[in-house]
DNA sequence: ATCGGTAACGTTAACGGTATCGGTATCGTT
DNA sequence: AACGATACCGATACCGTTAACGTTACCGAT
């Protein structure tokens, strides 16, 4: 019996004596069968080894563990028809819900699920129109966020190394820089904005793009930390100094940000409370079918400043 | 009907038309019941974020789609009551079997998985005198070779600067550093080998400490590349240089060693295999269940060289 | 026409729990 | 002594699937 109202505490306590004599495990698997509920998660993410997702699978993890759920996971790699795939194997493993993060593309499998009325909380990315609740942290913000603090700093000369703009991360801090600059009046120049890849060597080859302009910028908001790495590369190859020459901003807080000379100011996100965040919010679903607040949660990134900005004025 | 050879090819087809239109998905819950057979397995890991272990869960997850399982996971943080906690889970779950990585103290939950004839595979650690197989990485063979390298360098006078040597991992690579003096017939000093913690931190003191010593090695084997990175900065904060005046191998291959100035050069750990060679013995321990090679499975580390070591005589 | 073999069909018993219901024993109350 | 409340006990149905078995239908070969 399981915690039922009319059991005295005496037999509970007899029952258990019993139950730790034989050793006895509940069959969860039965249970789940009768009583339609598996205590169990599933998280679908691309790829676990993305640096990105680890802290963010342990928040789902430790946060379902403290509400009694246990999680059962699939790398996508992106890929169209493994994301098909994990989802039907959730489905047949009978999860009671999901946490998703799904390429943008595949719209589908979003729409067939709503039509299941599965419970489903997309993490990381929302899919456009979709009715499932999304936790997301705010790329815009962020972007917008990095550029005040240059401006903030006496900045003007400010320029953006972007990443893929295939990916609607860079598109969201491409907005919060462009806003940023708009906000305060800058002058805004198109040429100041180049184009990489998230890979440390666009970073290298945007920044030397940018350093022989010949009214090149004196601060730079960098989409990515590793693009910074190799901007970093450039601007010491060409014989400058980093802030005196000119202030770099990243995104992300990789490990090596606090480590490379100078500490690269930096933007960093709630990675582990947004795998927190969206445990709760699928399992207070799953638990209280009325759905309380069915408001996507937006977290904020956080500025970390170390010692690559610094006033323009500045001596 | 599930791939029974008296089943016609048509009335194959018949049956998953019909399957198609209805959108049936076979319940896996009562077939687990029936079948006594999950399809499951379990991964219980110290903990996720811990950089070593995202490749680790991918090899597991890779390979256990590819072999027709899934993955259910659970990070311990190395807390007895939590393995405890997790192993009862995957009993409750009923996972066919378990890849597991627990902390030495806790030999119980392995023989009582032992008695009750579990199938499991453990994976980085492995419990001594546990009956059953691991799946680790040779730590003191990657040390040897490490030192042997700089050895054949033709380096004579080698420091080494261990791990937390509580942790098993810092005792094997100290013997492997050992082993190599030792097969090399050379001058072996006690204070030429100092203990640091695995952090940055530990690692800039401990080369602080070496390079001020009257006698001080022309080469360092060094158990992460963490405690690398502190050394870096304790060597050109002394006005030496990498490698010219003093050489410098790490372990662990993070991301940074290719990215600092001297990349580092360092042992890399076969973390995907490892995982993938964990899912691969379990798996055909479940399905087959004679074991036919029922030996520990040592994966060797590999060395990559880059611009952080040279030879002693080298101008 | 008869026979044997093969494939499809239908039924039933498990798998290991939970929920529900009726029955019974025990107690205190009036 | 009769009553109600409370706690325990036992029986039974059910969750969705597979295995096993018996039956029936159909086909080609003798």
């Amino acid at each position: 019996m399981n915690d039922k109202p009319d059991v005295s505490e005496e037999t509970k306590k007899k029952i258990q004596k019993v139950i730790d004599k034989l050793g006895y495990n509940p069959n969860g698997i039965a249970r789940g069968l009768v009583l339609q509920k598996t205590h169990t998660i599933g998280l679908i993410i691309p790829d676990i080894s993305n640096p990105f997702f680890p802290e963010v699978a342990k928040g789902v993890e430790d946060r379902a563990r403290e509400l009694n759920y246990s999680v059962i996971f699939c790398n996508t790699d992106n890929d169209k028809k493994r994301e098909k795939e994990a989802i039907d194997l959730m489905k047949s493993k009978h999860v009671d819900g999901i946490i998703l993060s799904l390429s943008i593309s595949n719209k589908e499998e979003i729409y067939k699920l709503e039509e299941k009325n599965f419970d489903v909380v997309q993490i990381d990315r929302k899919i456009p129109d979709s009715n499932y609740q999304a936790v997301v942290i705010d790329n815009t913000l962020g972007a917008y966020n990095a550029t005040s603090h240059l401006i903030e700093l006496g900045h003007t000369d400010i320029a953006h190394i972007t990443g893929d703009l295939e990916i609607q991360t860079s598109q969201d801090r491409l907005e919060g820089f462009k806003r940023a600059i708009g906000t305060f009046d800058l002058d805004y120049k198109e040429k100041w904005i180049v184009e990489g890849d998230f890979s440390k060597e666009s970073g290298y080859k945007a920044m030397k793009n940018l350093l022989t302009l010949e009214d090149r910028p004196k601060a730079v908001f960098i989409a990515n930390d590793l693009m910074a790495i190799g901007a970093y590369e450039a601007i010491f190859e060409m014989g400058l100094e980093i802030p005196q020459d000119i202030s770099v901003v990243g995104y992300d807080d990789i490990e090596i940000a606090s480590i490379i000379k100078p500490g690269l100011t930096t933007m960093t996100q709630p990675k582990y409370k947004l795998g927190q965040a969206a445990a709760d919010v699928l399992i207070s679903k799953i638990d209280n079918k009325r759905n309380i607040n069915d408001e996507d949660i937006i977290l904020n990134p956080k500025l970390i400043i170390r010692d690559s900005t610094r006033g323009y004025e500045d001596e």
